[in-house]
DNA sequence: CTGTTAGCGCATTCAC
DNA sequence: GTGAATGCGCTAACAG
């Protein structure tokens, strides 16, 4: 029953500090054209009433609306890193608290709906910038925002048509570390159960899968990739494994085929590492509990996160312009009994660096 | 280099559609005043021009902001059951977004910082409502957002003091089914590894398990709060498990205390569910993916998060006022391995419905 | 049914 | 240094 104040204005402020809505409105941005001790006792009136402006009308003449925006495309039921997605998302409040920006966050279920959102976005005047990620192949977003002139970054890129900044993602190197782990535990072929082509650092895996094996000269290397359900990595998995001549290690994109993968493989009979190996690219807590443990990609999230927020706080301080992007660090792949089998005890090379193997297949 | 077009007023759809900028306003608005052909040459005019009204002269003018808030106050490292709290804000984005509202999101560290991020949202004026999540024991919130008078709705209430709409959770039953579970199997002595008191719905758990387990007249049963961390809980399992009449089965509350626990166990030379049965409150992924499978609590926190939406819309649209707390329906207890010890086999009642045991311990 | 007017809360020209 | 006047884009009173 409590009669609520009405809103404290500006105005308000001004009376009740003895001077205009001008000289308030100077004061509290800071601007020239107050004195120091007046300045000071318009700031202490509103700190005492507790005013705060008005975002709407801010943002009416002209102000930013302090707010970034995030839409994420996926069906609710593969939000599948869920957990790399969360934390990448913490990642991102780490930097944007900090400096006072705020979160508009959209889910939706196509990448249509996600372009309209930006559009309808960028209309309403409602965020500053965008925060762009799962990057697919011909994707139609980065022109869309490029076009609509919404600063952005892309969490993952870089963007093809170099149209948006990004903070760039490198799959080769730590595919390559995978490979080269698996080439001297002895493996001489390798499988890799990934994700749907259509996203873009999906084919990037896939192109350095192919690439690493060939370098490493492993004779036999093979794709199968899946729609990120459990279903289809079992599927996939079961396939792999069935052949004639399988494969004895297999690495899968993210911890939720690697779990359906390793309960087709024993479902099949066969045990992990003696039988077959187990690489999983992302470093969950599943990952580290299962039985055996996983080999796993450890990969932060968080600090991708904090770091693609830092480079669009960069954009759009017009620091660091000329569209440059930034390169995320090669995570570490972490050896765990997964893959510990040791085949054939190759003498491992003073240095890993400059591979120049003798292609195969 | 594309000069960007000048936004579009709703004063250009009026020139261009020739009429008057109310009569245009009261056409795009579903308003009467128009005539239904001139109302359908404005929309069209506007809709091929891909007219957007602009959010913030919209909220100076008194409209809703069409944004509700959400603020989190975990630390980074507990973000704790993130799979559950992804899953929860894919529910909330289910029905938020088919009703057009956006959602705002703020991390902070406190819940002073909680408290004056709503403050200023308000004055701001840039969120309709807000979601309360997390409800602490003598939490200052809830009475923060009514003395606000901003519209809230509790995700896991009620609120102790009542005056903020909520959708329960019932905790009491079931934990009441896990220790009739355990009780059934055979356990006389159990424990519970909980998270941190502070949160209100661990005391009610808490309360639950003691209470339960004196029904069932079990002798034994113990409990002891973690802070959510997985060393906290590796600590609080040996410390069970080290005494000398130790209990015989061990409930966790989230996944990660339950593989922090299991690996405990393990280290003290002890085998699940031989030696100890595990049960796990939160169905994710890895409660049946670890070896063996937990049986665990399946709650569904994407109909919580649909709930919770759904809500806190009825609050908005004055629905069912009256304050009203909707109930979350009681999740199921999934039995697997980690539980099935069957040490003495008891005669299963033919209702597990009002046990009037004797007390104990 | 239509056009005129004023005002939401704030920033920013200008003269004073 | 200060105060009055305008406008941001839109809605909602008015009269015509």
């Amino acid at each position: 029953m409590s009669d609520r104040p009405p809103r404290l204005t500006l105005r308000d402020i001004a009376g009740l500090a003895g001077v205009s809505e001008t000289a308030a409105s100077f004061a509290l941005n800071g601007k020239p054209g107050v004195s120091a001790k007046t300045r000071q006792r318009i700031l202490a009136v509103a700190e005492e009433h507790g005013w705060e402006p008005h975002h709407a009308a801010k943002v009416l003449t002209g102000a930013k609306s302090q707010t970034v925006g995030l839409v994420i495309a996926r069906s609710a039921r593969d939000v599948g890193s869920e957990s790399f997605f969360m934390r990448f998302m913490t990642g991102l409040q780490s930097v944007l608290s900090k400096r006072g920006q705020s979160l508009l966050l959209q889910m939706v279920d196509s990448v249509e709906a996600e372009i309209d959102t930006y559009r309808r976005w960028h209309l309403a005047n409602r965020v500053d910038a965008v925060i762009l990620v799962d990057l697919r192949v011909d994707d139609p977003r980065p022109d869309a925002l490029a076009d609509l002139g919404m600063p952005a970054v892309i969490a993952g890129g870089p963007d093809p048509r170099g149209r948006l900044p990004a903070v760039t993602i490198d799959d080769r190197e730590p595919m390559r570390r995978i490979i080269e782990h698996l080439h001297f535990t002895g493996h001489e072929s390798v499988a890799y159960v990934c994700g749907t082509g259509e996203m873009l650092h999906i084919t990037r895996r896939i192109d350095a899968f192919h690439g690493g094996a060939r370098e490493m000269g492993l004779p036999g290397h093979f794709v199968m990739s899946t729609d990120f359900s459990a279903s289809s990595a079992a599927r996939a998995t079961r396939l792999l494994l069935s052949s004639g001549d399988r494969p004895t290690a297999l690495v899968y994109d993210n911890e939720i085929l690697a779990v359906a993968g390793l309960g087709e493989i024993r479902r099949l009979g066969l045990a992990v590492p003696a039988d077959v190996c187990v690489v999983v690219w992302e470093d969950t807590l599943i990952a580290s509990a299962m039985e055996p443990p996983l080999t796993a990609l450890g990969r932060d999230a968080f600090a991708f996160g904090s770091d693609v927020a830092g480079r669009l706080m960069a954009t759009l301080d017009g620091t660091a312009e000329g569209m440059g992007d930034t390169a995320e660090s090669v995570p570490e792949l972490i050896e765990r009994s997964s893959s510990r089998c040791d085949r054939v005890p190759l003498a491992r090379p003073s240095s890993g660096a400059a591979g120049n193997g003798t292609a195969a297949r």
